[in-house]
DNA sequence: TGTACATCAGTGAACGCGCGTTCACTGATGTAC
DNA sequence: TGTACATCAGTGAACGCGCGTTCACTGATGTAC
């Protein structure tokens, strides 16, 4: 059994995808091989050029994928509630998020390994960033989206500093105060 | 001329140390290599294990290093002071920061690598964040560091998102309105 | 519906290349007398 | 202060290894009649 149906080649390109937006989290950009990518999606690494063209345009897809993922909480179907954004908050400050980088937001993860590559990737990230902007103004009921722009931001660098730091005090300090500042900015 | 004296031993750690500072910023920890780090300090990758044990154990330390690149506004003298606080805040949030990696604030380029690495990494990375929060509270004359520490993920956030978006009017807007919400905290 | 054949998804060996690290070597530096 | 010699900072070739990519091959899938 070599050649597959073409179902099953879109099956095997999306397991490609949803490795790679995994595995580019939890190890970074240029330290995840496609060697890697492919065997953890059930394939070997020679098949890899019959669905992308490079290494680079596989990472511009996954990229999209990883926030896919990052917005799982939100549905697609109606716009983000003040119900979902809480959730989102909550999650995005918990023990889980810090630790479990395969599935987590791609914001912290990848901004300096995106600073440091293509256009391509750039405007992957970009679009991502607006989705996650959107999802949080529309939750946060208002047309304006300065408020949810600080509130990413204050999210994204509490959960930079949190996870440089590892487990103790200060990583503490910094969810706790963090946590009091969001509260605030949901009122 | 092979052999060097004591001093100039001296002399071509602190460069190594330097080099790999920067480069570790521009790059990434794990894209940032040995010889490229010799090279750049003017020497030739051989002569790295008279200096360090390994590229892990090098890094540990070229992370405290980079934490005094980032600190440099700040004297070691003194306290600081709310005109030395003012500055550090905009230069963060300035273009040129965004740009210029090499000499720029470890804690948004070097977070997600630090988070995947090991706990020396950490430790020395804590012990910078430790560092900068402590000139911030100085410089905003408290002795809490609550307010510093929303301070600094306020701008640790907004200079991660506006990397990973390049150039527009996002970028723009995520400096903005993180430049007036400090302008708050600073009162 | 059956048959003949072109297509192509996936395999695994191979490519050139750069990585971190080791090592024999050079010759100025540092030290013992 | 001079001399003899051990030390060792720095060089550059070499190591095994994994990277991204290419390629010949296999045989089920898809298509033309």
């Amino acid at each position: 059994m070599v050649r597959r149906s073409q179902s099953e080649k879109a099956e095997s390109r999306a397991k490609i995808l949803e490795s790679a937006a995994g595995l580019i989290r939890a190890n970074g950009i240029e330290t995840t091989g496609v060697s890697e990518v492919m065997k953890s999606a059930g394939l070997t690494h020679g098949g890899f050029y019959r669905h992308f063209d490079s290494k680079d345009s596989l990472i511009a897809e996954a990229i999209s994928a990883a926030f896919d993922s990052g917005l799982r909480i939100f549905s697609e179907d109606h716009p983000a509630t003040a119900d979902e954004v809480e959730e989102y908050v909550e999650q995005y400050l918990s023990g889980d998020h810090i630790e479990g980088l395969f599935g987590a937001c791609p914001i912290p993860l990848l901004s300096a390994d995106i600073a440091r590559g293509s256009d391509e990737w750039k405007d992957a990230f970009e679009e991502g960033v607006e989705r996650t902007v959107t999802k949080l103004s529309e939750g946060m009921g208002q047309t304006a989206k300065d408020d949810s722009l600080v509130l990413l931001s204050a999210l994204v660098g509490a959960l930079v500093i949190a996870r440089g730091v590892g487990e103790g005090p200060l990583r503490d300090q910094v969810l706790q105060v963090a946590k009091d500042k969001v509260r605030g900015l949901l009122q």
